[in-house]
DNA sequence: TTTATTGTTGAACACTGTTTACTTTTTGAA
DNA sequence: TTCAAAAAGTAAACAGTGTTCAACAATAAA
């Protein structure tokens, strides 16, 4: 009775529509934006540029889907950490060290994924209902550690959890945008990065929650 | 006898090379890197395409320097708040409010000087000196109000002030990336945002603060 | 004035995303 | 099985893009 039935058309369909996705993931992962061209793209997989466009409406809807099963990643795996039952210290600074190092394993998906949103300058404002679901549910989970923080009267008692969370976030999404632009971020000069920017990233972490602690110890 | 005299020649060849600039800073201020065509700032000061590049080398190295401008313009505004003779809470809170509202004023700007740079993604790490010269200026000042924290006894004695700075400056970057890409950002529905934007700016600086400080009052 | 240098250009190259008209293939019903 | 309709796929064109190059004009140096 349902139309979950999908006919072997279908099937067929989204096969197709799925290996453009694969060959684009595989680009976009080492080239970004920059180097996916919908020509390029056809040619990987034997079908003419045109098309293209009648599995995806434009490059960007195209793009788009790529960066919201990032997000989804993303959101899996932070929440797979937030999960386990350990101290809420330790799960809160994990958090935001996943969240980071998620974002460094993909610096293309991640840097598009904010930077690809339009920058309003002026009075249009089309607002796309706060971006993405995506962000929505990620920032949520966020949100609830806020939360669970407050109630064990580890953080101040005065917080508005929203405002709190998304204070968090943009500092989260801030060392992230840094570590991925600036290749050698934590140190000036370019010597060995890898163990440093762990270090970094925890110290990082501890700032932020520190910020949000009450002062009883 | 030094080479500081300019012939006329070179004077007029530095004039048509800031009209360009000129030019391409409007249309850049208003549209981003995208809205800047070679071919359209050529017909913007009735010249030939071909022309611009007798005064730059690429278009990137064309915005390369709109870009390090802005910074410089920053790093000035930054600068000023920070000189002044007020309490260090406040100085601190101003510099860190002052370089989120600066970089919201110029977003086009703001964002490119930071995404621009290119992902590393690899093994090439083709090291630019810390990006720039401008940014590490204004990391500087950063770093010196942490420095001073530290005197005052108001930070923790603990602190690695480079690490530290390096630290804030993510949180300030990342704040401003979020509310240059997310129109709406503090609050999730697009209703008045003005207030609100300059309520949140300042109690994301106060967290940061926060995080820094001993924990004697 | 003549040579050399510099400034400027139109045309071309190699790309880009997208659309249109057209052809081929697949599908569902008579 | 036949046949019309729907879907899938394509070549070619449109309107752009950054960039280069051979040719020509304007200026500076001899």
């Amino acid at each position: 009775m349902t139309e979950t039935a999908t006919t072997p058309a279908e099937k067929r369909r989204l096969k197709v529509r799925d290996s453009i996705l694969v060959a684009a993931e595989r680009v976009f992962a080492d080239e970004g934006e920059a180097g996916l061209s919908i020509r390029r793209l056809a040619k990987k997989i034997d079908y003419s540029p045109a098309a293209i466009y009648k599995y995806f409406a434009s490059k960007d809807d195209l793009v788009d889907e790529l960066k919201d099963a990032f997000f989804d990643r993303l959101l899996a795996q932070v929440h797979e950490i937030t999960d386990t039952s350990r101290p809420f210290a330790e799960r809160m600074g994990d958090c935001i060290a996943t969240y980071v190092k998620e974002g460094l394993a993909s610096p293309h998906h991640y840097a598009a994924a904010f930077v690809g949103t339009a920058i309003d300058t002026g009075i249009d404002s089309s607002h796309p209902e706060f971006t993405q679901r995506s962000k929505g549910r990620a920032f949520r989970v966020l949100m609830g550690m806020v939360v669970e923080g407050k109630e064990l009267g580890h953080f101040r008692s005065d917080l508005d959890p929203e405002l709190a969370a998304k204070s968090l976030w943009a500092s989260m999404h801030g060392l992230t945008m840094m570590m991925i632009h600036i290749p050698t971020y934590p140190r000036l000069s370019a010597d060995s990065d890898a163990p440093d920017r762990e270090a970094f990233i925890q110290m990082h972490a501890d700032h932020l929650v520190r910020g949000l602690e009450s002062r009883d110890e």
